[in-house]
Formats: structure tokens, sequence, C-alpha cells
DNA sequence: CATGAATGAGCTTTCATTCAT
DNA sequence: CATGAATGAAAGCTCATTCAT
């Protein structure tokens, strides 16, 4: 029994280093220059230890990815569920967002690498900015429920516009090797997306 | 001087020819993925006559960018100089910006897919966004003197802002493979980014 | 325990399978012409094998005379130590040159052909002649003390007279695809060495 | 008449030219990493203008080696003749060699990384070696004659004991780049010849 | 379960040689 | 004759994956 628990945290923990170790090579190589034999060393693993715990390269980005998208969007919506407006969901979403990626880097660094591009090697990586998008329309049409934002909006339109926006920021940030703290763009961000850089006079 | 004419057309045609066919493949199967082999199958020549022309894979897609940037952006200034107003330049340059993708597809999958990588395989690729977001800087200036922009604004941040969600956009249009009509993006966008998504109750 | 053991000789065997292939195949068609292929074919091991154990190819050329010039350096030491005189020092140091080379004649071939070439693929080659050099300086200054050895030498010269002799000599035999005893030489040669062809009634 | 004679020693130049770029590239890179390319840069003419003149690479070697063979052999030929003892004749000999091979460096370089190849590329250099030897050879009947040489020798020894030799301090020059004058060496081997390093009190 | 040596397919790159101009 | 662009065979090397221990 105890030996049988013993083995399965160890199991487990074999796992949750390869797949650790997958993140980190990859951040270091991207994906592709990424070997087998290199995260096995990362791990601490034997290179068919591997293939005992996922089906390849490419598997070990998806079960990462499958792993945090679902820690990183309870995260989002416990931040959401606590705000009053539609603004303050607005915000809150942003700045957990720009934290987490703030918080690990390495997961940062793979996911700028490997989201938008069209040979995605894991369709997980596209299946978050999904998930993504939708936690924005929601809080759109909240907002457009309270009368804080214009009704006449393209929704997937505006969900592109600020998920590509966000993208980007992090994206910068994390080219810049994280010199500068990323979270503090939340702010600036959700009032460029509510208030545009128009002065206003146009209207 | 008829032969040399000719040779040299021959030629050009040649480099112009495993160039186009390096993005297809590019686009087709990921850089990285793509080989020589298949470029040359796809270009009708050997795979020794590639080294002939390009010193390596990276090579074709760095003179690619190189080249391909110039013109672009030669039409970026030409749309923007005809225009009057900073909101008009703006649009202009989205427009542009959105007609030159879905004009060429392959290069919008290549140019989606290489961008923001950490690990890009041409800086000229990034040269490129780096260009691109001096427009956007000029136009905002241009703005502010009008007074159509406000004047509070992060620029460094509202550059990546910008970009990003334009490219975004076409993220979504490339990965949807061009289903519809890129340039009518154009307009929504700009408004977005003068307006903002908010009912202007709030101020 | 047991199977440590057998790992051990198996990694080993395989080692030195690779290495013996090597010169091997080195005498058979020559260093530059040699493939990989054919070394792992004539190891009986698949080509990437080599690569776990070498460098390349030049690695393999490399490691074979480096362990050589210790045995055979170490069989040249203990010949000259057990004689008396320094002309006994010469004929002992000659015939075990000679022996060597006559026990393992690809390594002759080998050595014969990538010895004293400006374009060495590998310098262990040309580090043996240098060592050798210093063995027969040291016995000539013995020979000197001894008063067996004239004085008015130019010591730089003579070291390449007496290693350039032995080598031509040995060069002979190798061409002659080993049909004679290459050992039955070395009481000549050190004769010559000794007495030169004169008729002494010059002097 | 004109035309044909500029034509036949613009040919004849040509062929000269290859040649001579040859031995340049090969002493530069050595025979096998030379290149038909790198030759044809060095002698100014096209790559397919080679195989116009020589059947290929190693036939460049052969043409060149066989030419300059008739040309230095003649030179031996009257340094010997005009010579008196034996003694003499194998002082001019030596220093024939040596001047021959000062005179032309790259020359050097080449014959001395290809003569004594078991895989020689061109059985021209190997034949040059032996053509050398029956010089001696026929010196050293002489010289037993004229009771200078003693009797008591082994010819076919004797001849690569004095080749060796004088090779191997070709070699040593040409390794250090030459930096020192080849030539100042012949007495000294000469006398290393005639009277051996023996002291004399043996006998 | 874990190992890591071994495999060999697959890729890049070079370069002798040809041949249309 | 001369050219040099084009060819494609051939080689080196890497690395995902397997499997005997």
């Amino acid at each position: 029994m105890r030996e049988v628990l013993i083995s399965r945290i160890d199991k487990q923990d074999k796992y949750q280093r390869i797949l650790q170790a997958g993140i980190t090579v990859f951040a270091r190589r991207g994906v592709f220059r990424a070997t087998i034999s290199e995260i096995a060393r990362e791990a601490g693993v034997a290179d068919g230890t591997i293939y005992l715990y996922f089906k390849n390269k490419d598997d070990i980005l998806a079960r990462f990815f499958e792993a945090r998208a679902d820690d990183i969007f309870l995260r989002f919506r416990k931040a959401i569920d606590g705000a009053g407006t539609a603004r303050e969901k607005f915000a809150r979403l942003i700045t957990c967002h720009l934290e987490a990626f703030q918080e690990d880097r390495e997961m940062a660094v793979v996911f700028q690498a490997e989201s938008r591009k069209i040979h995605a090697m894991a369709e997980q990586v596209n299946a978050i900015s999904s998930r993504y998008r939708e936690l924005i329309a929601e809080i759109i049409e909240e907002g457009q429920a309270e009368g804080l934002i214009r009704k006449d909006l393209y929704l997937a339109l505006v969900k592109r516009f600020i998920l590509g926006a966000v993208d980007e920021v992090v994206s910068t940030w994390v080219l810049a090797e994280g010199k500068y703290d990323l979270v503090s763009m939340a702010d600036p961000l959700v009032d460029l997306f509510i208030r545009g850089i128009g002065a206003g006079s146009e209207d």
C-alpha cells in the first residue's frame, strides 16, 4: 500500500518533471530544435523513459498546455467573478493574464512562439486562445448590458482586437527578456480598449 | 547582347522561382519542416542548384522578406502620403496592410508563423514589425498634433496595441484559410483603435 | 556485476572494433577516401553508432594513434633501457620499430601515408615522429658521452637523417605488400648509420 | 599562320597555367581537398575548360610531375656528369635536389605529401623516387669502383637509406614553411652518408 | 518500470562532371 | 574552343524511436 502510494507519487513526479523539463528546453531552443535527449537530461531520466509517459515530443507540449490551461482559466474565472462591473472584470482578466505569464516566463516563451502558428505543433495551444476569446466575449456582452460598452460592435473582430493587443504586449516583454514589469501594462491596456486612442472630439 | 539579356532573365527567373517555391513550401510545411529537396522540386530545379543562389534554407526566407519588405513599405508610404488627416492615414495604412497580406496568402502564412518567434529564423521578419511600428508612431504623433488623438498615451504601448490587434486579425484570416474578405476588417479596426469599445458614458 | 562486466566489455569491444575497422578501411582506401559507411560495415555496426564513440572520421585516426603511440613507446623504452651501449640501444630501437610495423601492417600503411603531411588530418600522427626523434637524440647524446658517436654532429639533422632512412625502409616494405622480412633490415641500417657508406680511406 | 601560332601558344599557355594552378592549389589545400573550381579560378579559366586539357584532378597531378621529372633529372644528370669523383657526384646530386625543391616550394609541398603513399593519386610521383634511386645506385657503384665506397653494402637498402634521409630533411623544411636555407643541408648530409655518425673507434 | 546503446531514415551540403550556348 | 550553370550522386551527421537487459 505504502509502496503503491510512493510509486504513484514517483510516477506522478517523473511525469511532471518531464513536462517541466520539456518546457524549459522548448523555451531554451524552440520546440523544433529541442531534442528528446536534452529533455531527458534536463528531467534526469533516460531517453527511453520519455516514451513511457509521452507519445513523442509534440505530446509533451500538448499535455503541458492542456494541464496549464485548466489552472490558468480557473484563476481567470475567480478573478472575473469577484469583480463588479465589466470594466473591473476586464481589468482583472488582463491583469491576471499578464501575471500568469510573468510568473512563468518559460511557459510564456513557448506559448508566444507556438501560438499563432499555422503549423502549430499542438492544437492545445490554439485551444487556449479560443477559450480566452470566449471569456472576452462574455465580459463584453455583460458590459453591453451594463451600458459600459457600446452595442454597435462586431464581436468576432473585437475579440481578436483585444487578444492580439495583449498578446503583442506579452511577446514584446518576452523578447525583452522580461526586463520590466509586465503587469503594469494591464491598466493602460484596458484604458485603450475602452476609450481608444481618439481625443473624443470627432464624434 | 540578346544572349546576355536572355541569360540574365533566366538567371533572375531561377532565383525568383526558388524564392517563390521556398515561400510556398514554408507555407505548406513550416520553415523548419521544409526540406531543400521539396523546395527544389517545387522550383523545378536540382537540389544543388539551390546552393548556387542561396546560402541555405534560412537565407531563402531572409532574402524573401528583405525584398518584399521594401515593396510593401513603399506601398504603405504612398498610401499614407496621399491621405489628409491622421484618421485617413490610419485607415489607409491598415487597409493597405490587409490588402498586401490578402494578395499573397503564402507570404502571410509564413510571416504570421515566423514573426514573434523568439527563435526567429530570420531577423528580417522582426525588422518588418519594427518598421511597421515606426509608421504607426509617425501617424499617432501627427494625429496628436491635429487634435484627433489624445495626448496622454504611452506610445510604446500604443504601437504594440495596434500592431498586435491587426496581426491577430490577419492570423485569424490565415488560419481560416482565407475564406472571407480580410480588407473589410480595416475600417472597423480603425474605429476600434480610435473610439475604443467604450460607450463613452464613463468619462 | 556480471552484467556490468559484460556491458563494459561489450562497450570496450565495440569501441575497439570501430577503431580497428577504421584502420583497416584507412589502409584499404586511404583516410580521405574512406567513408563512415564503409567503416561501419567493416565494424559490423550502424553508421550512427560510429558517432556514439567518435566525434568523426579524423577522431578515429587520432584516437588510434594516440593509443598505439603509448604502447609502442613503452616497448621502445623497455628495449632501450635493457641495453648497455648506445650502439646496442640503437639496434634495439630500430629492431623494435620495424617489429611493431611488421606486426601491424595496416597501421604501417596508414602511418606511412599520413605522417609528414602538411595537411595532416590528425596531429597525433606527427606527434609520434616527434617523440621518436627525441629518443634518437637521447641515444646519440649517450653515444657521444661513451665515445661511440662523434661529437661534430648537427643533431637536428642527424635525427632527420635517421628517422627518414628508417621510414623509407618501412615505406618500401609497405609498398612491396610485406613480401619480405622487415626486421632483418635493422642491423644493416644501424651499421649504415654508424659507419656510413664510406670506405674509410678518405679521412 | 600567325594566328595558328598564337593559338598554339595560347593553348600551351592555358595548359601550363592550369598545371601550375593545380600545384598551387594542391599545395594550399592538399590534393584531396582541392577542388576543380578553385584550380580553375586560380588559373583564370572556366571549370569546364579544365576538362578540355585534363582528364580529371589526378591527371593534373600526373602531368605535372611527368613534365617536371624530365626537367629535374636533366639537371641532375648535368650536375653529376660535370663532377669527377663519386663523392663530388654525390654532393652535386644532393645539392641539386635540395635546390630544385627550394626553388619551387609548392612542388615540394605536394611531392612530400603525395610520394610514399600506397594510395598515390598519381603513380608518376612514385616513379620519380624510383628514378632517383637509380641515380644513387649508379653513383654508389662508381664510388665502389673508385674505392671511395665500401663494397659490403646491400645496395637496395642503401638507396632507401639515402633517399629517405634526404626526403625527411626536405619534409622538415617544408613543414617549417621554408624558413631556413635548405641547400646548406647538402654537405652535412653527404658527410653523414659517407662517414656515418660513428667515431670510428669501433672498427 | 527504467535504461541507454543501437539503429537507420532523413536531411544538408559539396563538388566532379556535363553540355547547351 | 571556352564557358559556367546545372546536375545529382555521394558523403557526413543528427536524432526520434526501439528494445534487450
